[in-house]
DNA sequence: CACTAGGGCTAGGGTTCG
DNA sequence: TCGAACCCTAGCCCTAGT
């Protein structure tokens, strides 16, 4: 097996867009497509189909059906491990580019540059 | 939920040794074997798996899969509706209590703190 | 051989129950 | 509360059919 290469919101936005355009199973089509191609360079049609797939509840592609869906509500419990994004932390990461999510450490950067330039116009502000 | 099946040394005599045979991961291949398959014959290859990961201590399982390896590696990872808390992440969540992780609010408002008095320190150092 | 549909598999986090 | 057993699903693989 190969280590898996989570999808990222970016190659998400690609497949969705690629299927509106040539519908769902012309998977090499949209990987030729040179609007989608270098997103979806390191996914095979196979990937595409797959995916496809799991965005619309793990049942066939072309007629939908799947039980219901069973999965938590992302409620405020605490998440061993991972820290889960709360719909009113969308105000501190808007800047961040994946609206899905990102690692910590990007965020901490993120928040770093911040407090940076938060300091700057305190000192600019004191200086003149 | 289905009434649990609590597993016998027979069993789990079956497993080690089909592990010994096949390596870790290989849990259909396992369950194949004609040795082993009277003796699981009703468990599942997933319950193979969720026995050795429990007999493991919960840790990794997989150690030597026929083709390559599929743990993904634990850095860096795109996490959608989830961030990851990395190791170098501790230093920031150290004074947090729950060592099992928080929600981002509650990080974020240590974090603010964290900030108010570093602004409040360098005032302090300018004004006197 | 190239491509797609669909079933199957594993890893790993989550959930339930004793 | 804790852990064994079970559930859920993303991503990947395998095979049949065209």
């Amino acid at each position: 097996m190969a280590p898996k290469k989570w999808w990222t919101s970016k190659e998400e936005e690609a497949l969705k867009a690629g299927v509106k355009e040539y519908k769902a199973g012309n998977w090499k089509d949209i990987l030729k497509d040179p609007r989608f191609a270098s997103i979806l360079a390191n996914r095979t049609n196979i990937d595409l189909k797959d995916k496809w797939r799991n965005l619309n509840g793990g049942g066939c592609v072309s007629a939908g059906r799947r039980k219901a869906s069973t999965s938590r509500p992302p409620d405020k419990r605490i998440v061993p491990k991972y820290v889960q994004v709360q719909d009113n932390d969308l105000e501190y990461l808007k800047y961040i580019e994946d609206p899905n999510g990102t690692d910590l450490d990007t965020m901490m950067n993120f928040l770093k540059v911040r407090i940076y330039i938060l300091l700057f116009c305190i000192c600019f502000h004191w200086f003149v």
